[in-house]
RNA sequence: GCCCCCAUCGUCUAGGGGACCAGGACGUGGGCCUUUCAAGCCCAAGACCGGAGUUCGAAUCUCCGUGGGGGCACCA
């Protein structure tokens, strides 16, 4: 390892499907990393598996990672002098590399098919190293007359290979349990682990943070860095991600999430158009594994580039909590400008269908700002604002508590006063609403209800006298009077 | 089956030999506030996987179990 060079760390997803919070905490964590040593990040697709290639995924990716706010010095999209960061454009490099290692004896050529490779799978443990001694002079002659072939490891048969990662001390692998696997396929392409190597080595990467998956080959990519005699990395392995309850690998769900639960999915572009805020998607990620102490706990993209750390991420597994993430989510809300919000909120609303004029949105969002946690809930809780007909059902207006001549009387009464105020202001609709159910003897709730009920078509509404405000006394009058006419009708 | 990793409240975690009858956060229950629903504030319940060992002393160190997870491809 090198501690004299700038810190230079990647993010390498493959394009096989989309960023969820799993690839997005990986890259945020190398994200930090860099950001708090004065380093770079680089992003490089793995798309060397031309089976599992997915065509847009690597487009979604980079809009994914950039609304998180994550961003990296060199990739495919942004150039770099270790141009290219597509793996898949980099084969002639890897090819050349595996060669080199046959070369020193320490890869050979392979010729044995897949039906071959499929049938001693039984009787052996790995592959049975059929090719291992056949004459370099022989192989290469097979290899130039365009016989099919692999090119495989020479792996120790003796010994072990320790690997020292940084939050889990000392690895160690028994060296009869490596086979000699395959470095560069039949197709042309490379394999991962040699692919990676090489790539992590000629663009100067110093720290290697990934996920735990990579744990169980680390011996084979330190074996390949000391077959090349190039310097290690220091190695950071993460621990994965699990399940809501705790059991099983949380990618493995793959689609959304619990049954019964949609606002919450494992992928961030669904967390987006669901109106989750960037900044809450962070600190609920950033607290996967990792902790700054056992006293702050709300953090901003900018102050975590200021205090993150390898040294205190927790190696064991943690549980997907969707719960915190609405914590986190309320909290970012409740902190930003009420401008802020509004800006948020506008694109639910359009693609709702309403297209509120600013002004009007801005007086709003104060209303509802402590009610949402995401985004996308301002609808519910703002549409009758701006939809003119709102449906009412009679049998909502009456109860245990009151008959519908109850009612009836209270609907009436409620829109005399109104209609008398000589300013349509909350504060005086306050004073002379309290005054009414004071002279009615009525609890002010009782009177009330009946009132949200008729102008919003809902139980639940934002405050009321602000609502009946910024309603207007026109919609107000029209809806109170629907309403009584309605239950006269029954 | 083989290899590797991990182990504190339901969940995320603090703690790293005495400061711990284990602290915080989410969630849960209760209360206050209150025009509904929230938000906010207050209170409560809730954990060191088990067993040996080391030590005057173990959540903390060691070993063995057990449990959970990851990996064993011409996938990444």
């Amino acid at each position: 390892m090198n501690t004299s060079s700038p810190t230079r760390v990647r993010f390498a997803p493959s394009p096989t499907g989309y960023l969820h919070i799993g690839g997005a905490r990986t890259a945020l964590y190398n994200y930090l990393f860099a950001k708090i040593n004065g380093g770079s990040m680089v992003l490089r697709i793995e798309d060397t598996d031309r089976n599992r290639y997915i065509k847009d995924s690597e487009k979604q990716l980079i809009k994914d990672l950039k609304w998180l706010g994550i961003s990296w010095d060199e990739g495919p999209d942004v150039g770099g002098i270790y141009s290219p960061y597509t793996q898949s454009e980099r084969t002639k490099l890897h090819r050349s590399h595996a060669e080199q290692l046959v070369n020193i004896g320490k890869a050979y050529y392979c010729f044995c098919d897949k039906a071959r490779l499929q049938s001693i799978r039984s009787k052996h443990k790995g592959y049975d190293e059929h090719c291992r001694e056949i004459d370099t002079d022989i192989a290469l002659e097979r290899v130039t007359s365009g016989e099919e072939h692999t090119i495989r490891f020479r792996s120790p048969k003796q010994g072990t290979t320790t690997v020292d990662d940084l939050i889990r001390k000392n690895i160690t692998v028994k060296n009869e349990q490596l086979e000699d696997f395959v470095l560069f396929k039949a197709d042309g392409f490379p394999v991962y682990h040699l692919a990676a190597m090489v790539d992590d080595h000629l663009m100067g990467i110093t720290h290697v943070i990934r996920g735990e998956e990579w744990l169980s080959s680390i011996a084979k990519h330190a074996l390949i860095i000391r077959a090349f005699g190039w310097s290690e990395p220091i190695w950071c392995h993460l621990s994965v991600l699990t399940q809501p309850g705790g059991k099983g690998k949380m990618s493995k769900r793959d689609t959304k999430t619990d049954e019964q639960d949609d606002n919450h999915s494992i992928f961030i572009h669904d967390l987006r158009s669901k109106g989750y805020h960037p900044e809450a998607i962070i600190n609920w990620m950033v607290l996967m594994g990792w902790s700054l102490d056992d006293k702050q706990e709300n953090f901003k993209l900018a102050d975590l580039e200021a205090v993150f750390n390898l040294e205190r991420i927790n190696p064991s597994p943690a549980a997907v909590n969707f719960g915190k993430l609405d914590h986190f989510q309320g909290k970012h809300i409740r902190q930003m400008s009420d401008s802020e919000v509004a800006a948020n909120i506008q694109p639910f609303l359009l693609k709702s269908g309403i297209t509120p004029d600013k002004e009007m949105l801005l007086k709003l969002v104060p209303l509802i700002k402590n009610r949402i946690t995401t985004f996308e809930d301002s609808v519910e809780w703002l549409s009758f604002f701006f939809t003119k007909e709102i449906m009412l059902s009679p049998s909502e207006f009456t109860n245990k508590k009151s008959t519908k001549e109850e009612t009836l009387v209270i609907l009436q009464e409620v829109k005399l006063t109104l209609e008398q105020l000589p300013k349509y202001k909350h504060e005086n609709i306050e004073s002379e609403l309290r005054l009414l159910a004071d002279k009615m003897n009525l609890k002010l709730g009782q009177l009330l209800n009946p009132v949200r009920l008729a102008i919003s078509g809902q139980k639940v509404s934002p405050p009321l006298f602000e609502t009946l405000e910024l309603l207007g006394d026109y919609l107000v009058n029209s809806r109170i009077e629907k309403a009584i006419k309605l239950l006269e009708n029954i």
